[in-house]
RNA sequence: UGGGGCGUCGCCAAGUGGUAAGGCACCGGUUUUUGGUAUCGGCAUUCGCAGGUUCGAAUCCUGCCGCCCCAG
């Protein structure tokens, strides 16, 4: 087996942390790891109130989730912590995933909670403890190239995960090894059922891990109630078309939920106007997007100017052009909201990427600048 | 209460004697570590109500109810 964990000494005088989420990805990392030879050490971040979530299976870092973390651990005869990440969670993901809501933007509480309580926080702690590597089970490949370190996707395209760290420093990237990158899901489920891991069946995670039963917009309701206010359901063209039961409900590209009928055609949102509670509605064609611009860039690349875009996690990447953090798109983009990222690539290598803050509208229509 | 028009699934709407299109909405599945999108499937034994004609009516006749418009 090739060194995974690119190790800068022996692996019997390494230490390595994994960050274990209680499913099958990160189990089997820090079984890989505990079998390279290295000190391994399993860490699971305590993220949120493990009231109702715990029943949810499938989740990520509540109580169900840090006791499968702990019975892996034990098999493995590795050590298990437990990290009480919960205020900080709340602070840079919760909070931050209520306010985005508020202005009307739809946020990608992953992004953030990678970049902070998982790649900030996370490293820090695992550097406290003199580790050489933080070792996560995300579906990317860290590629040292010419003694540059990259961040490409995973090998196995349906699993890719790089949409979602973007994010990651230069700095982070040095730190963190991904021993899944060039892996299928097949193969790490197989691995963890060879192994005995009590995970190797676990459902995989999906939704948002802190809200429980998926309904992600009754806590935004709770933290945020105003985004709980009735207000019209405005066509592009004027016409009030009815009314919705809070702009939370919506993002833009959203075409059900509307709940308008009577039309020859769908209706989709095309834009939110928190401050009037409008959420104002059109036709496809009213959704087609020229350019966006993007917010808190993290650049890993060099100077590329032709990128391949993805605005949207389960979209393809588009051909596009990267400018003074504008990303111009060959083709009209649909359902570009702000609050989700805008992730560039040259291929298989992610270059860099960012939030989307506004974005114009390629018809003679109207900008949907927020 | 003179004249004209209309009443088909939540909405829009085909169908004018042969046994209820379609679109929107809604619901469910698939897909998916964000929200969405997309896609697949479901969705009126019944045509304002009551009679009548007919082998057979949403489609023809009669009455009633309701709505709209023009007249007043």
């Amino acid at each position: 087996m090739p060194d995974i964990f690119d190790l800068p000494r022996a692996p019997g005088a390494c230490r390595i942390v994994v960050a274990m989420s209680g499913g099958v990805d990160s189990s089997v990392v820090a079984m890989l790891a505990a079998r390279s030879g290295a000190e391994v050490v399993g860490v699971t971040m305590q993220l949120y109130d493990q009231g109702a979530a715990a029943k949810k299976s499938g989740a990520c870092c509540a109580g169900q989730d840090i006791y499968d973390a702990k019975t892996v651990c034990d098999r493995l005869g590795i050590a298990h912590y437990v990290l009480d990440y919960e205020s900080r969670f709340r602070d840079s993901v919760i909070e931050q995933f209520a306010d985005a809501y508020a202005a009307g933007q739809t946020p990608i509480p992953c992004s953030s909670c990678n970049q902070g309580v998982k790649f900030t926080d996370l490293i820090a702690f695992a550097r406290e403890l003199g580790a050489d590597c933080l070792a996560t089970g995300h579906y990317v490949r860290r590629v040292v190239n010419a003694g540059r370190t990259e961040l490409w996707k995973g090998r196995d395209p349906a699993r890719d995960q790089s949409y979602f760290l973007y994010g990651t420093t230069a700095d982070q990237l040095d730190f963190v090894r991904f021993p899944l990158g060039d892996m299928p899901k097949a193969e790490v489920r197989s691995l963890a059922a060879e192994a005995g891991l009590i995970v190797a069946d676990k459902p995989d995670s999906q939704d948002i891990c802190f809200v429980p039963d998926g309904d992600y917009a009754a806590l935004v309701k709770t933290l945020r109630p105003e985004t709980a206010a009735p207000g019209d359901i405005v066509h592009v063209d004027g016409r009030v078309l009815g009314t919705h039961g809070g702009v939370v409900h919506f993002t833009i590209g959203q075409r059900r939920g509307l709940d308008v009928g009577g039309q020859a055609e769908p209706l989709y949102v095309v834009r939110l106007e928190p401050a009037e509670r409008r959420v104002i509605v059109g036709p496809r064609s009213a959704l087609a997007v020229s350019a966006a611009r993007v917010g808190g860039v993290n650049w890993l690349a060099e100077g590329q100017a032709r990128v391949e875009a993805k605005v949207r996690s389960l979209a393809r990447p588009v051909p596009a052009m990267w400018e003074n953090g504008i990303v111009t798109f060959d083709s009209p983009e649909y359902g570009v909201a702000p609050g989700q990222s805008a992730v560039l690539y040259e291929g298989e290598r992610l270059l860099g990427g960012g939030t989307i803050v506004a974005t114009e509208a390629a018809a003679a229509t109207e900008s949907a600048a927020a």
